[in-house]
RNA sequence: GGGGAUUUAGCUCAGCUGGCUAGAGCGUACGAUUCACAUUCGUAAGGUCAUAGGUUCGAGCCCUAUAAUCCCCACCA
């Protein structure tokens, strides 16, 4: 027997990934390469129309562990890339790696601070040179999880983001950027991390709610009286530049445009008018520090005024007053507010609860610094990306996403490009120091970040030390990956669907799309599938300090890749998050088990009809495959039915993969193995044993089990004595025949069983009921079935009424059964019959209702209100049989 | 302030184009032990589909309003 009584995935796993990966089956069958390699002018490829699947893993950070949102991308994507790849499409899961910029930088960073070290200790190569090393030593620990997770994506063909085809697809894109006039440098305000000191996009940016002090200060008018400014930052009062009001404020009409002087200094700044201060909040009046708040940059730029930076990058004050130059902007506050009190302009303070922007990962609150950076205007990229969302070119999962996407690209503001660290895509720009070349441009572009310094016509320049934001590289994914190029397309782009995240929509998904389209004129994808979070089990978010993380390796080693697989899949739609347990693993685990016992069972009935039959070797020499119109005939109605069961399977699987609803296709699955298959089928092919059907069926079941659950299956094929090949290279399997008829009449015998079963579980003492008889009187389906019916429903006996009714009748329409018990326990039993009575009144009442409306009648769908009316017949019958047992008794 | 969701069994969720008695997994109760699987088998209980109106022959689903919960963006001197 090879089949052990239990499936023990791990003894399993590893050998059989180990096995596809050698057999190269995860490469797709149609050729990567471009379209027409020696470009010759002909298309190079063997099946031009061969039927194409591309996706993209969502490259997990180089340096990490996977957590459990991968494990779910892993289980999406990969059950649609072997979904596909059985549906015969030429499959490409391509895997990927993140250098993860800032991420990977703030690891190595704490590493390095552990070790007491700083990165002011080492030059910018240095240090891009340790993390490289540092990445490439923990690179493969990710990878080894992705393996374990049972990704079928292709190794070979695997993109680390800083690979060279990728750098040198993001410098001709940046190149055309600037050609185009869409990269600009500027000086503006940009969100700083004074602890990593780099700058932050808007949407690394982490708005926190906290409490803070509303302090009001009076500012003394030049030529009499004050105006009371309320802020919560007193320390940048030496960069204010004005006093704003409301151009509406009646309180203060006739000081605008007055001087006021500022506390603590001897500058004087006007009093202005500008929308941006509120009229209901504080006193109305608002001191405006154009180099140090976002609002007030705005407000600078619509009034001219200067910009004075009062915090250097350091986080030191300058430019103020001898006594609190180099302070920090904590002690500098302190001693501001105590001179202001000291000089009576301290009003008033009140505690207020504001939201205060942190940085993402060490969550230092940022400070608004005044930095030049490079900038992308975003406005033709965006509105590009809105007509072609418009135009429905890309479908989401969920739908409403698109929606979104599209409010948020209308809003978009111009994107910082520009990183201050060492990990990432150096910049290609390169400044003038040649100060006598007055007629150069200050920046030119040049590929050559490996030099520091470069000479062009005489003219000596120097590379901007700053790196990409990892976005700007990432949303090139679906061009790189696929090796795409302008003058090789390749019909691997557009992917046909970009599975990932929905928290990563603005981030990542709207940059592709932009980048795709300005890079290649087309949508990067066809479709995009979001998932949501997973939650804990009380629908908690996952966090370390909550101590809720769920480890994905660990569910695996301890259930199985498959169980997580199909754990993870379950009860979960797209873009929702939803919780997660590790109780749904244990579901999964059982339903391999399950499987597997499924198939020892199978795989007994064919040893034993191999060895008791001289005819039986014909069988076993039948190839399985998909031609299996012919390989079997169905000799008895459980057998039809099983395959009509299967064929409705395999229907809504199809449909359920096409629209993305994974949950629903791995429970259909589940009940039609467990609960068709396994506990009605095997349970009648222990009477009945037809070996060609249980041979094609199951390879059925397995075949169609496979993308997500791709290792039981896989071990299971390997072990059944008549398969050959792998399961992951199999064809997805073609309709069953069967009889329609005979089908449905099994159904009927089913609802007859389950009815019996029922009855005798009622009975006073459960545990005898299996000691009666049943009796049928004028019922062919039973009488033809005896055999089957007595097994299924553990009666003693199945035998035709002799004379009048006798014993309990069972409350079926258009069966005569009866229940073969003594006086006594049908008598026990009156009080259920009333109940049962009652219950199917109710249900005729109802229908009778419907009937007796006349506009039911009318407008309704003929064939519904037949149906309604052979309802009610029945049920009549049904009830009438059952009054006259109880008069009976 | 702008945008997007959610509310169905004890828990986590399905319910697609409005149509028969609203489903699943887990949990619960009762019963079952040689003969593939106790990671098992059988049976059952459990629902005012958030609330109130409306449309319709018919509403969990469509419309209007209300309530609660959540997410994103912007703002918060």
């Amino acid at each position: 027997m090879k089949f052990a009584s239990s499936y023990e995935p791990s003894q399993f796993e590893p050998d059989i990934y180990a096995a596809w990966e050698s057999a190269g089956v995860f490469r797709p069958a149609v050729p990567t390469v471009p379209v027409d390699a020696d470009a010759n002018g002909v298309d190079d490829r063997d099946e031009k129309n061969a039927r194409i699947f591309s996706i993209v893993m969502p490259p997990p950070n180089a340096n990490g562990n996977l957590h459990i949102g991968h494990g779910l991308t892993i289980a999406l994507e990969d059950s649609l890339t072997r979904f596909y790849r059985l549906k015969g499409y030429s499959a490409w899961y391509i895997p990927g790696a993140d250098h993860a910029g800032f991420e990977t930088w703030v690891v190595y960073e704490r590493n390095l601070e552990k070790d007491g070290h700083s990165r002011f200790e080492f030059d910018r190569d240095t240090l891009y040179a340790r993390v490289w090393d540092f990445v490439q030593m923990q690179r493969g620990n990710m990878e080894l999880q992705i393996r374990a997770l049972g990704a079928s994506c292709a190794w070979d063909d695997l993109t680390f983001t800083l690979d060279e085809n990728v750098v040198d697809r993001v410098y001709t894109t940046f190149e055309k950027m600037w050609n185009d006039g869409m990269v600009y440098r500027g000086e503006k305000l940009v969100n700083f991390c004074p602890k990593h000191q780099t700058a932050f996009a808007d949407i690394e940016v982490e708005h926190k709610d906290e409490k803070g002090t509303l302090w009001s200060i009076a500012y003394p008018v030049v030529d009499g009286g004050e105006i009371i400014v309320s802020t919560t930052r007193p320390e940048t009062l030496f960069g204010d530049m004005a006093v704003a009001v409301n151009p509406e404020d009646t309180r203060y009409k006739e000081m605008v445009g007055k001087m006021v002087k500022l506390p603590l200094t001897e500058r004087e700044i006007p009093i202005i008018a500008d929308e941006h201060a509120d009229m209901e909040y504080g006193t109305g009046a608002v001191k405006i520090t154009p180099a140090h708040d976002f609002d007030d940059f705005e407000v600078g730029e619509r009034h001219n005024l200067e910009r004075l930076q009062v915090i250097s990058e350091d986080g030191k004050m300058v430019n103020v007053p001898e006594k609190y130059l180099d302070m920090t902007p904590a002690e500098c506050r302190k001693e501001v507010l105590k001179d202001l009190e000291a000089a009576g302009a301290l009003v008033d303070e009140k505690k207020i609860v504001h939201s205060v922007a942190h940085c993402y990962k060490c969550g230092t609150v940022l400070e608004p610094t005044l930095k030049e950076q490079w900038f992308i205007d975003v406005k033709r990229l965006a509105r590009t990306a809105i007509e072609h969302l418009e135009r429905d070119e890309i479908k989401f999962y969920p739908e409403n996403k698109k929606r979104v996407l599209i409010n948020y690209l209308e809003n978009l503001k111009d994107w910082n490009i520009s990183r201050q660290i060492p990990w990432g895509i150096a910049i290609p720009m390169f400044r003038k120091v040649s100060l006598e070349a007055t007629d150069e441009p200050d920046w030119i572009f040049d590929r050559r970040t490996n030099l520091k310094t470069i000479e062009k016509s005489g003219v000596k320049y120097v590379r901007d030390e700053d790196t990409f934001d990892t976005w700007f590289s990432s949303s090139h994914g679906p061009i790189v990956c696929t090796d795409w190029s302008e003058d090789n397309p390749t019909p691997y782009y557009p992917l046909n669907v970009m599975e990932t995240g929905a928290d990563i929509l603005f981030a990542w998904v709207a940059r592709m799309i932009m980048m795709g389209l300005y890079v290649t004129g087309e949508v990067p994808f066809r479709e995009v599938y979001l998932h949501g979070l997973v939650l804990d089990a009380h629908g908690q978010k996952m966090s370390k300090s909550k101590g809720n993380v769920l480890n994905p390796m660990e569910l695996v080693a301890k259930y199985g890749s498959d169980a997580f697989r199909l754990g993870i899949l379950r009860g979960r739609s797209a873009g929702m998050n939803q919780a997660f347990a590790e109780n749904s693993v244990v579901a999964g685990r059982n339903l391999c088990n399950k499987l597997w016992n499924i198939a020892r069972l199978v795989q007994s009935i064919v040893d034993d009809s191999a060895g008791s039959t001289d005819a039986e070797p014909m069988v076993a020499e039948m190839p399985s495959s998909a031609e299996n119109g012919q390989l079997y005939t169905t000799d008895n109605m459980g057998e039809d039915w099983i395959c009509r069961e299967i064929n409705s399977c395999l229907k809504q699987v199809g449909k359920n993969m096409r629209t993305y609803r994974f949950s629903e296709a791995v429970e259909v699955l589940q009940s039609t193995i467990w609960d068709k298959y396994a506990d009605w089928f095997l349970e009648s092919q222990k009477i009945y044993k037809n070996v060609p059907l249980l041979k094609v069926t199951l390879e059925t079941l397995l075949i169609a089990l496979h993308p997500f659950a791709p290792f039981v299956t896989e071990a299971i094929w390997q072990n059944l004595s008549w398969t050959e090949g792998m399961i992951i290279t199999q064809q997805w399997p073609t309709w069953l025949n069967f009889d329609p008829m005979t089908a449905e009449q099994f159904e009927n015998l089913r609802t007859v069983i389950s009815e019996i079963r029922g009855t005798l579980q009622s009975l006073p003492g459960g545990s005898n009921a299996k000691k009666y008889a049943l009796l049928y009187d004028n019922d062919s389906l039973v009488a033809d079935n005896a055999m089957l019916v007595r097994i299924l429903a553990r009666v003693t006996e199945v035998q035709a009424l002799n004379g009048a009714p006798r014993g309990l009748r069972i409350a079926l329409p258009n069966h005569e059964l009866y229940l073969d018990v003594p006086e006594k326990v049908v008598a026990d039993y009156k009080e259920a019959l009333t109940e049962k009575i009652l219950a199917v009144g109710r249900e005729l009442d109802g229908l009778n209702a419907r009937m007796m409306n006349p506009n039911y009648v009318d407008r309704a769908p003929a064939e519904l209100v037949k149906e309604t009316r052979d309802a009610i017949l029945e049920k009549e019958a049904l009830i009438a049989r059952l009054r006259q047992q109880f008069e009976v008794i």
